[in-house]
DNA sequence: ACCGTAGGCCAACGCCTGTTGACATACAAC
DNA sequence: GTTGTATGTCAACAGGCGTTGGCCTACGGT
């Protein structure tokens, strides 16, 4: 009889799942999650749809495996307080345009409760955790870091999803240079300044 | 024989044509473009869905329909141009809130190309337009316009469809207080302030 | 009163979807 | 070498989808 002793040794199997997961990604960041269907995902695996069944039970199983998204947000314990704004902008920039993931889960969140939910959780448990780190009233932090949320996300939106035309065009230099003031008044800054 | 003399005049079906409408808009703005059926949409007017294939020929016919939106900016010719950023957030919250088109063009516009091209269309047309009246330089118009379009849409994405929690309680005067001055900023500020 | 037409319903088509179970093959342990 | 398990394919199911065409009904101009 086989057992697996180790179950952290590599399965057989490792390399297909982690190109499920990958054709996943690409599928729910260009289509969305109701257009992306298992067998386009499959075929872009080369993989029998019914192996996707198998390795994650269901389209939503697959989905919450391929949503996985760390924001990696620094840790800002050491940048000077009047800097927040300008290496947050920097850091999403750079995050979205190395990992599709985000896209994904934006387009999915506008139609997917499940998904809607992750970026909840995602929201709550890395970006108001990090917001907070900056010290300030604790009172105040989730609403700083939803409206963070509100400028970040809209950004991504406009620029990645609807594309609209000037925010597709503006390079990351100036984004910052317009988005970071903004960015550094949501954390640091008081009501209609 | 019966001949239609004057175009204009009521069509007995035009109560169905406005209840299908009625109907459209609530079920694209809660489940998206796919998840949106016109079978749902029918049972919701109380008629057969083949009648809505008749009045709009096909789905897409019937999401341009709903999805006719006129953002309804507001003459800012006479307004104080340090007020700007004030006016246009309590127009739009208040725009939101008594039509839930915009919220049907916002999550359709995430998965369906046709949605996401309308909503650059409304960008353009109503948008930049609205913003060339400000006067200002002509050359950074559209990118002004951007900027406010992606502060705008954000906050339009938290609130009513990710419903992040703190953008959510914010009421009316705080998000005004908060988001005005970004939109000003924007509309008549330069980068890095 | 007639009759053409617009309004409306019903049943069905063809297609695509997520999902399932039966079957083949290749690896790894004994 | 044998055997059990993991990997993978194939075919099919049941349901939902947009869409179509035929049929009945009721209105409104003449």
């Amino acid at each position: 009889m086989t057992v697996r002793v180790d179950s952290t040794q590599p399965r057989r199997s490792d390399v297909t799942r982690a190109a499920i997961l990958r054709a996943a990604r690409e599928r729910f960041a260009s289509d969305g999650y109701e257009r992306a269907t298992i067998r386009a995902i499959a075929a872009d695996a080369r993989i029998d749809p019914s192996m996707v069944m198998r390795y994650y039970g269901s389209k939503e199983g697959l989905f919450a495996a391929a949503a996985e998204f760390d924001l990696r947000l620094p840790d800002l314990t050491h940048v000077p307080p009047g800097r927040f704004g300008d290496v947050l902008v920097r850091h999403f920039l750079a995050r979205w345009d190395g990992d599709e993931t985000l896209v994904a889960l934006l387009r999915a969140a506008s139609t997917n409760p499940g998904a809607a939910e992750r970026m909840r959780g995602i929201f709550a448990d890395q970006l108001i955790t990090a917001v907070a780190t900056f010290g300030g009233d604790p009172a105040t932090t989730a609403r700083r870091a939803g409206l963070v949320a509100s400028q970040i996300l809209g950004l991504a939106f406009t620029r990645y999803i609807v594309r609209l035309p000037p925010m597709v065009e503006l390079d990351q230099e100036e984004l910052v240079s317009w988005i970071a003031p903004t960015l550094q008044r949501y954390l640091t800054g008081q009501p209609e300044s």
